[in-house]
DNA sequence: TGTATGCATCTTGCATACAAATGAATTGCG
DNA sequence: CGCAATTCATTTGTATGCAAGATGCATACA
């Protein structure tokens, strides 16, 4: 596998853009980019062109790239979206994997495991993207995956504002994450779909909870005063 | 809307791998076509890579690019997916769709009638496509018209073999998919979710029927003598 | 006769130069 | 002073020429 600069321009603005280092919205500057990775224009643009197919990018007439946005209605697309291509991607990778898939897949989950270890937020977030998108391909079907694919891209992306786990609750939600995968592993070698797809869908939830709790925390408290007193009155 | 030669370009392609024009399978050479449509090969590049994040064409390294192919594994996935896809498009489009996307819709049905009327089979597959096209735009959701899409071109493609009808039960098969059609219309302006759902997967089974018996049509009779004397001897 | 190797040809990939389009600032006019 | 039109700078789109890689054939050898 030879490392042509182009492919790393590929390579490279998939992870920052999955990083939010490219935050969504931004523009893409042609000559920019093309002389950061020191390729001409054109192939650049075509990076840009096959970025925009597999929905990282938005392409607009005259008026060059943009990173793909997350606004509200995406945002409730992705919530309504999500489970339905999951829980089935599930249930096709249960009944197609690979011997060769798995390996990778158990390889892709340690090295999940031990950025959960080191509690590298951007290192466990796309790890954990890889982990998903390998369940995509062993399901090997040409249909879902460019869903998957563009479901995983924004799920990854909202994962970067929670995937920094500052509270005790929070690791703990990663590490339960963790053994879910792991737990997943076991059903795909077995090949027990419904098992599989169960699993999925409880990964789905705590993921979920977790995006909830952070779009809609505790509220602060009213009066501080009185809360002050309170405690004082002790 | 300037009818500039790449666009028009993008669109001829779609169209003809569409009415398989050009073959599943075939090889595409960039020279030949960028002189065929008066480009130079860098914008033709671009649009061979634009089909390519559609579905339409695939690439691959230093060796071009082929029309999708579509084999044993692709069909099977095809006839495991649609329904899902197809159903829970439906639901999203009867209740997103705009007033003018169903003024739209209902002039594509208008033009698919006339197909239909003109028996001409290339056109009927084409407005079809478009149809069920408009069906994923009202739908609204980023995530799944990419699947939608694919599937759709793989469902014209499919067609082309049977949307030719020879026999009477074809036309018929035909004038029902059409009057389908107009249900689904009245089912979207309504906004009756689980009416489309129904409908389309009515409509699905109607073609998945006429693909089924196109594949595996009556059996040739095992003995022509014998069944010669039979009507003989009436 | 079957297989391997080197060469010729053709196709794809990339870079540079040029053309067209967009957006912003400036200038002219009401 | 405000609005509008025009010009200029920046950015995107296209063409062409050259380099690199792949395919097929011919020739030589086992």
């Amino acid at each position: 596998m030879k490392q042509t600069p182009k492919l790393q321009c590929l390579q490279d603005l998939r992870r920052r853009i999955l990083a939010t280092e490219i935050a969504p919205g931004s523009d893409l500057d042609e000559t920019v980019l093309s002389e950061a990775y020191g390729v001409s224009r054109t192939p650049l643009r075509e990076v840009l062109q096959r970025l925009a197919g597999e929905g990282y990018v938005e392409l607009s007439e005259n008026r060059g790239a943009k990173v793909a946005s997350m606004d509200l209605g995406t945002l409730r697309t992705f919530f309504q979206t999500a489970p339905l291509v999951y829980s089935n991607v599930a249930r096709l990778a249960a009944e197609n994997r690979s011997p060769e898939q798995l390996d990778e897949l158990k390889k892709v989950q340690a090295r999940f495991a031990a950025a959960v270890s080191a509690n590298n937020g951007g290192e466990m977030a796309l790890r954990n993207h890889r982990f998903h998108e390998l369940i995509g391909e062993m399901a090997g079907n040409a249909y879902l995956t460019p869903s998957l694919n563009r479901l995983l891209i924004d799920h990854t992306r909202l994962g970067q504002v929670f995937y920094r786990p500052a509270s005790v609750a929070e690791t703990l939600a990663v590490r339960r994450a963790s053994e879910q995968h792991d737990a997943m592993i076991a059903a795909l070698e077995a090949g027990e779909s419904g098992l599989m797809v169960e699993l999925t869908l409880d990964h789905w939830t705590l993921s979920r909870d977790r995006m909830e709790r952070f779009v809609r925390p505790d509220p602060l408290p009213i009066d501080v005063i009185q809360l002050s007193e309170k405690r004082n009155a002790v």
